[in-house]
DNA sequence: GGTGGGGCTTCCAGCCGTGGGAAGGTCAAG
DNA sequence: CTTGACCTTCCCACGGCTGGAAGCCCCACC
């Protein structure tokens, strides 16, 4: 099975399966005689752990622990569970800084008459504003792919 | 006043100041007979502008486009309340889509039983997630901005 | 047996916002 | 004059991709 075909079956762009192997996420795939990349059912199955598990938000290093753990017939549920609550409580302080700007953005533009006056509650905040120092929450994840 | 007084003035790293500078979002600062730049107090006002902005998860764009009407002494309060309410209205766009994640992953943990035995429904779900065909980017986060 | 096209290969470059660091110039205090 | 804190430019890296170029390879069709 060709590198197209297993980008298809599997939701992941081939761009995304070189990239992911040449960074070492997943293994190197076998090659065929003339120097195509082969992949098996197993392989496509791999690819789709990985497109979940994006899906849901986790990390490449997140991923590559979770694949081995699904490889590790021996392991122990409590490690994935680890992983999984720190996505968890990862994605809940997102949640929380971005409902905190939404809210004071909501209070600025309900304030402000939106009309043709120049006159503007939203500029004047952001003016003189005092900042506490809410670290960047649009990177990771909920920066969509473009 | 040097980069690094601008900087503690108002926040910004003196990093990001040259890097605001060089891409455009800020006039090129004056220099010093010694090729330092130099900022005024209302430099700095500018540059607590822009921070207080990213603070709030304004993009550089929109900043940009901000910046402008800060200045603009004619503007409508109208221009900067879509800007701010289009900012809204992504937040919440991406809120939401983060707590589902975080939902389906609190479900999933929760059914775990996260002790020494190797069965893990987080996994179980992670290696046959449904996976659907038609490649749409990334699930609930996708309409990528920009 | 040719040929055209699509798929495949590699590499390189960019996105955003930021931090790190090297190599060298400038400034003020001692 | 020396020291050392500061500044300058430049390049590199991150995450997580995406795009493009140049050049093989493979298959169907004539």
């Amino acid at each position: 099975m060709n590198i197209g075909d297993a980008a298809r079956a599997s939701g992941v762009s081939a761009k995304m399966i070189r990239y992911y192997e040449q960074s070492g996420l997943i293994p190197k795939a076998g090659r065929t005689a003339g120097g195509y990349r082969d992949y098996s059912a197993n392989d496509v199955h791999m690819l789709r752990f990985v497109r979940r598990a994006r899906d849901l938000g986790f990390s490449i290093v997140e991923i590559e622990e979770l694949l081995q753990l699904w490889r590790d017939r021996s392991r122990q549920s409590a490690d994935v569970k680890r992983i999984a609550l720190a996505r968890i409580a990862d994605l809940r302080r997102r949640i929380h800084a971005m409902e905190e700007m939404a809210a004071t953005l909501q209070h600025l533009a309900s304030s402000c008459s939106g009309d043709h006056r120049p006159d503007c509650p939203i500029l004047a905040d952001l003016e003189q504003g005092e900042v506490a120092k809410p670290r960047r929450t649009r990177g990771a994840i909920d920066e969509a792919p473009q």
